[in-house]
DNA sequence: TATAAAGTTGACTGTTTTAGTTGGTTAAAT
DNA sequence: ATTTAACCAACTAAAACAGTCAACTTTATA
């Protein structure tokens, strides 16, 4: 099991398009200047994210992606899932066939590890994420620091609720 | 943050201590065939449980590594712990330094993640382990399949309860 | 229609980690 | 003295990570 830079990338990602859904596809250089990830970086994880039906692209000017589905059918999980190969903190994906042909004497552990692990994070959505506090106020900072619009932030938007 | 083989040796390692406790030191020939760890990387992983203090060692023939607590006072969380630099899942180490001094979009999330893997980890000790049902067949089947004497096997030692 | 913005794809690269191996040295029991 | 086993350090092959580079295709718009 890893859980490293790039399902953090992605999952980062994921919410930037969803605070700055509502103004046309998002272009991977907007979120690459925000997040601070490399764009040939996203371009790969988005490769991922969209063969997974997380996103669709919109190509040519003023292009860019969008969520494909609500924010609140997209989960932290399922985002992982996408670029990762899963959370899974078996040896053996889960086979048994840890040790020669069995299992090994740790083999359900990891087994409840993983479920503890993916239940955690199938249980918040990027809607989740969006409305949490310290998620806005970083939101908020890092629409300050760019060229961004008043009409782009994250307060005037309609997730003010 | 990663849980690999490193993390489930160790954890496996440990566990095939206690299970094999009692007659004495238990040599890491013994654990690397029972266990199928190569002898050279369990040296390794030992060094560092030992430096944490889970191990203690006894040199010389008839020697080996002992458990330097009790069953119930080692957990999984520090085993992992020992031998990976910690289950941290952000990438700052709770810093919150992950984009340029400050924190990033999605750093409470992994704030949250790592706590919840090591709550988890945390609660099992080696003896709770020791007590279930799956660990002590595998554990019944690998003392089968070696030259192991039968007063060596978990349920002929004082484990049955 | 030319151009520029953006996605798409594939190959390549430096670094780190993993999972070992090799080859020794010490310490202690026989 | 010999053997057993812990200790230790250096080295290695393979994989993954994080990212770069270059060459496309698609599409809006000037």
């Amino acid at each position: 099991m890893r859980l490293t830079t790039k399902g953090r990338y992605a999952v980062t990602a994921m919410l930037d398009l969803a605070i700055h859904a509502g103004n046309g596809p998002v272009s991977l250089a907007d979120i690459s200047e925000r997040q601070g990830i490399s764009l040939s970086y996203l371009e790969q994880l988005f490769a991922k994210l969209r063969r997974n039906e997380l996103v669709r692209s919109v190509r040519g000017p003023g292009g860019g992606y969008q969520l494909n589905r609500e924010q609140q059918d997209i989960d932290v999980a399922q985002v992982i899932d996408a670029v990762n190969e899963s959370v899974d903190a078996t040896g053996c994906g889960h086979t048994g066939s840890c040790q020669d042909g069995n299992i090994c004497l740790t083999h359900h552990l990891w087994c409840d590890l993983s479920s503890q692990i993916h239940d955690f994070l199938s249980k918040i959505s990027l809607a989740d994420l969006m409305a949490r506090k310290d998620v806005r106020s970083v939101a908020e900072r890092q629409n300050r620091g760019h060229n961004a619009s008043f009409e782009d932030s994250l307060i005037s938007a309609k997730v003010t609720v």
